[in-house]
RNA sequence: GGGCGAAUAGCUCAGUUGGUUAGAGCACCUGCCUUACACGCAGGGAGUCGGGGGUUCGAGUCCCUCUUCGCCCA
């Protein structure tokens, strides 16, 4: 059989070509598959490792952020697979219950519809028919970036399987108590005419203004105090003014009336220690409907709580307002009202003054309208019995948190935790499972409730709210495994706790937070023992990739345009720990090129390899003559053996010992880009720019040589690919298989990580011998002679090291065009490298080398050295150094001193034969 | 307003408990189409480690302070 030649494999390699059918490959021989019945905890011979997604919204489109975290998840689900833990990774989508919504409302509305016309069976049924048709496009486009999922596990969060781990985990706690009815103050959004969790509503800073309002005494209109606020047209809500009980300042006033401007009503100033006497005027006005402090106040002062506000945003005496709001503002737009009110409040001689005010507004979440406080009835569930057990298994390190920075947001928020509202105004999403009827008896039940009352025979009905979306997310790492139906099944016992949660900082409290509650609730454990925190991916001004502002990436043009091992690459390699992401969503050439070129070295590579090693098969590692080894050889295996190593730490330790992670480990590994970089430096640096040089020479003569040097090619061509596999997974894989060492049927997917060879002390000889190349090759440069005009370099100074150098004096010819000599180096002009240990490297260049040129080299060297070495010799001389610091360091600095000082003499010497002081 | 973090090469970042001449990738400059690769090879320049003060034999690393920026929470 003949060896290919250049022309028979194109010198780039076609990503293209090759990802789609590879992946279609790997799918159907189900390699991304786990078994319940492999796990060692099922009494199976492989431990467990196991990702679930963070479930993308069923109607998402990939975009880069998803393409970031996945690729992060798939690099660390495929090195756990290949290192022979049992790797699950489960896949899936979120049904996303408001923004699901908002997208079909969308749609409806270009039919001049809204979900009110259409009713709300109908309305849901259309909005599922909508996921059924649309949705889940995110899951076949993560198979495009090469996401080893088992797809068979494919979960939805409105399946009916997860549907009743809804409906159990909510009618356990509402059973124990923890979810309870409260009429309380929480955030509206007037758009998605929904309640919101403190968590959905998001501060935006925005600039605002405070309005100074004088709030005339009632019975003396002559005298009026001034009160401050930002939103002018909730005062219309106001049923007092706050004074603090100790202000020396209003004591005359407190139980006197004022006269609400613009609503006529009377109001009372009363006293309130919460007021902070520092803060403005000292007097807060208070309007319990329309700010949850103003509620709380209000309900520890017996306040009435009339609002004015209707639920899409207009003014309007909704409740115990009458004769609150003038006809001239009913049925008034909220901001539309405050402009109004502000123009009355001046023509009337109210408005003070008005102030620029900097602050923080809190907007919707998904539609991002300015939300209402807004007084109603909703669902909550008590937190602080779910949020101790939660913190503690971060503080006692069950679940570490990395990087480090979020462990102290996470406790923050756990201990200031507050209650969660869970229901939604919305039709899309789990229904709460909770009946009442006439008699007013109520119920949350597991099942739909078939007869009427079981105390009044009356007919029952639903509560007509849904449960917000992360009610069903908190269940996911249980819910996705079979919980509660399979409770005892076994893939919970075979995967729960998973290992590692992927995800973004931005959902720690919604999501992460509340994940490790339920678990610790619902199973008594906790869901993942590593929560790994990425950054954003950002455009080169740092500013967050969104649709609105137009510099997103779109990772499926990177794919066909440069493949997804190159998106992969680009993402993970820069990508430090917690770090942002920067992409130039205007140069894709700029970001992805790195990651396409290192493909195509690999691709070189291996045409090399094909080429040059044929396809006979190779010895095995373990039947080489090491006692034949050239240095090459020995180097080589030592760099293998620091790459495994460098990977491996880089990585960091797979799961706590016991269940808990000692202190030392808590931060340790995940270093995806130390990962990706060792991985390349072996295979670019060392593999390709030294080894694969060396073995030339070696490769056109049979025998035992060519033999060492074949096997060495392509065990670490081998191990090399195995190491960068999981950030690299489609151009690894496909060249692993055409290795002669391949067997029929192997997939590197599945093939075992590399461990660490012996290493071997003779290692070092090849870095003489590079050191000797490296010198030549500078001189070349230095002097700038043509890289083809042969040079003769003199060796001297050290016999040992020039030994080892001229026996490979074949290799340094080639790699740059000198040839050795043992000793002769001539006194006339020539370049002068002294290199480690003394050896010297003369090469004679008559004409070329300006002797006093040359010279000053060597002097500015020497100068340099000197101001080293007496700066050294300095600190040895000192007692409080030679007393005090460690006995290694001195002797460390001793050694570097003799080093020095015969480098020094050496050049000094030099300096003077060419004619110096 | 409270808390946390960051500031190191043109850019993005490493820098372990204080201890060599502060590193990497990218970018940049120079030479080269050397029979795997120009999506490549070789060589090179570049940092008073944000400012100031302190502790120490020794500070990028610890402490104080100022400045700037970011994040979380209210």
């Amino acid at each position: 059989m003949t060896n290919p030649t250049p022309s028979d494999i194109p010198a780039t390699y076609d990503a293209g070509a090759t990802e789609r059918a590879l992946y279609e490959a790997w799918e159907a021989a189900g390699l991304f598959h786990a078994e319940a019945a492999n796990s060692s905890r099922t009494g199976g011979a492989r431990d467990p490792f196991t990702i679930v997604i963070p479930p993308p919204n069923v109607t998402a489109v990939l975009h880069v952020g998803h393409g970031l975290n996945n690729s992060v998840q798939d690099v660390i689900v495929r090195w756990r697979r290949m290192a022979g833990d049992e790797a699950l990774w489960v896949p899936g989508t979120d049904h996303a219950g408001i923004a699901t919504q908002n997208v079909v409302e969308k749609l409806i509305a270009q039919e001049g519809k809204t979900r009110f016309d259409l009713g709300r069976e109908p309305f849901v049924a259309r909005t599922a028919d909508f996921v059924r048709e649309t949705g889940g496009v995110i899951l076949q486009q993560l198979r495009a970036i090469g996401a080893s999922a088992d797809w068979r596990r494919t979960a939805y969060t409105l399946s009916p399987e997860l549907s009743r781990a809804v409906r159990e985990a909510f009618v356990r706690l509402y059973e124990k108590g923890l979810i309870y009815r409260g009429y309380r103050v929480i955030h509206w959004c007037p758009r998605c005419l929904t309640s919101l969790s403190d968590e959905e509503a998001e501060f935006k800073e925005t600039y605002g203004k405070l309005h100074h309002v004088r709030y005339p005494l009632a019975d003396d209109p002559t005298r009026s105090i001034t009160v401050a606020t930002t939103r002018p047209e909730t005062m219309l809500g106001d049923v007092a003014v706050a004074v603090h009980p100790d202000d020396e300042r209003y004591q005359a006033l407190i139980g006197t009336d004022l006269l609400l401007p613009i609503a006529n009503v009377r109001i009372p100033i009363v006293a309130d220690s919460f007021v902070d006497k520092e803060f403005g005027t000292g007097m807060v006005k208070i309007t319990p409907a329309h700010d949850p402090n103003d509620f709380e106040a209000g309900k520890r002062l017996g306040l009435a709580m009339p609002v004015v506000i209707t639920p899409d945003g207009h003014m309007g005496e909704v409740h115990e307002a009458e004769g609150r709001v003038p006809a001239s503002l009913r049925g008034l737009e909220r901001f539309d009202a405050r402009k109004k009110i502000v123009k009355m409040l001046e023509a009337q001689g109210f408005l003070d003054k008005i102030d620029q005010h900097h602050h923080s507004v809190r907007h919707c979440y998904r539609c991002h309208t300015v939300v209402e406080p807004r007084l109603s009835d909703q669902w909550f569930v008590k937190m602080a019995p779910l949020a101790k057990p939660a913190l503690d298994a971060v503080q006692t390190g069950k679940v570490r948190i990395v990087p480090e920075r979020w462990n102290a947001v996470y406790v923050n928020w756990m201990e200031g935790i507050r209650d969660w509202n869970i229901s939604r105004q919305l039709w899309w999403g789990h229904r709460i499972p909770v009946w009442h009827c006439p008699c007013g008896h109520k119920a949350a039940l597991r099942e739909d409730p078939t007869g009427g009352c079981p105390q009044c025979g009356g007919a029952w009905t639903q509560d007509e709210d849904v449960l917000d979306t992360w009610f069903s997310s908190w269940l996911w790492p249980i819910s996705t495994l079979g919980w509660p139906d399979k409770d005892n099944g076994p893939d919970l016992k075979a995967f729960y706790p998973t290992d590692v949660l992927v995800t973004a900082p931005e959902i720690l409290f919604f999501w992460v937070a509340r994940m490790i509650m339920a678990g610790l609730e619902f199973k008594g454990e906790v869901p993942f023992h590593t929560v790994y925190l990425h950054g954003t991916v950002r455009d080169m001004q740092h500013r967050k990739m969104s649709k609105s502002l137009g510099n997103g990436i779109d990772p499926l043009e990177v794919v066909e345009k440069f493949g997804a091992d190159a998106l992969r690459w680009t993402m993970i390699a820069g990508m430090g720990l917690g770090v942002d992401v920067l992409l130039d969503p205007e140069d894709l050439e700029k970001s992805f090129a790195p990651g396409r070129n290192f493909a195509t070295k690999l691709w070189n590579i291996g045409r090399f390899l094909l080429m040059q090693v044929g396809g006979e098969p190779v010895r095995a590692l373990g039947e080489l003559d090491r006692t034949k080894f050239r240095s090459a050889d020995h180097w080589i295996i030592n760099r293998l053996a620091d790459a495994v190593a460098d990977c491996d730490t880089a990585l960091g330790p797979v799961r706590p010992p016991n269940g808990t992670w000692p202190e030392s480990q808590r931060q340790a590994g995940l270093r995806l880009d130390a990962y990706a970089e060792a991985a390349r430096r072996f295979l670019w640096n060392d593999l390709a720019d030294w080894y694969v040089e060396s073995s030339k020479n070696r490769l056109t003569e049979a025998g035992d040589d060519r033999e060492i040097a074949r096997a060495l090619l392509v065990h670490c061509f081998d191990q090399g690919l195995r190491l960068l596999h999981p950030i690299m997974p489609f151009i690894t894989e496909t060249l692993w298989q055409k290795l002669p060492s391949h067997q029929d049927g192997a997939w590197l997917v599945k093939a075992g990580w590399p461990t660490a060879p012996a290493r071997s002390e003779a290692a070092q000889e090849f870095e003489v011998v590079k050191e000797v190349i490296t010198a030549v090759r500078q001189i070349r440069n230095d002097y700038v002679l043509p890289p083809t005009q042969p040079l003769t370099a003199h060796l001297a100074g050290n016999a040992t090291a020039a030994a080892i150098a001229l026996a490979e004096a074949g290799f340094v010819q080639r790699m740059c065009r000198a040839e050795l000599v043992d000793g002769g180096a001539p006194t006339g002009a020539a370049a002068h490298a002294l290199l480690g240990g003394g050896l010297e490297v003369v090469i004679p260049l008559e004409g070329i080398v300006d002797v006093a040129k040359e010279r000053g080299k060597l002097e500015t060297e020497l100068a340099q050295l000197d101001k080293q070495l007496t700066g050294l010799r300095g600190r040895l001389a000192n007692p409080g150094f030679t007393g005090k610091a460690p006995a290694a360091v001195i002797e460390a600095e001793r050694a570097k001193e003799a080093e020095w000082a015969a480098r020094s003499e050496l050049l000094r010497g030099k300096i003077k034969a060419m004619g110096g002081a």
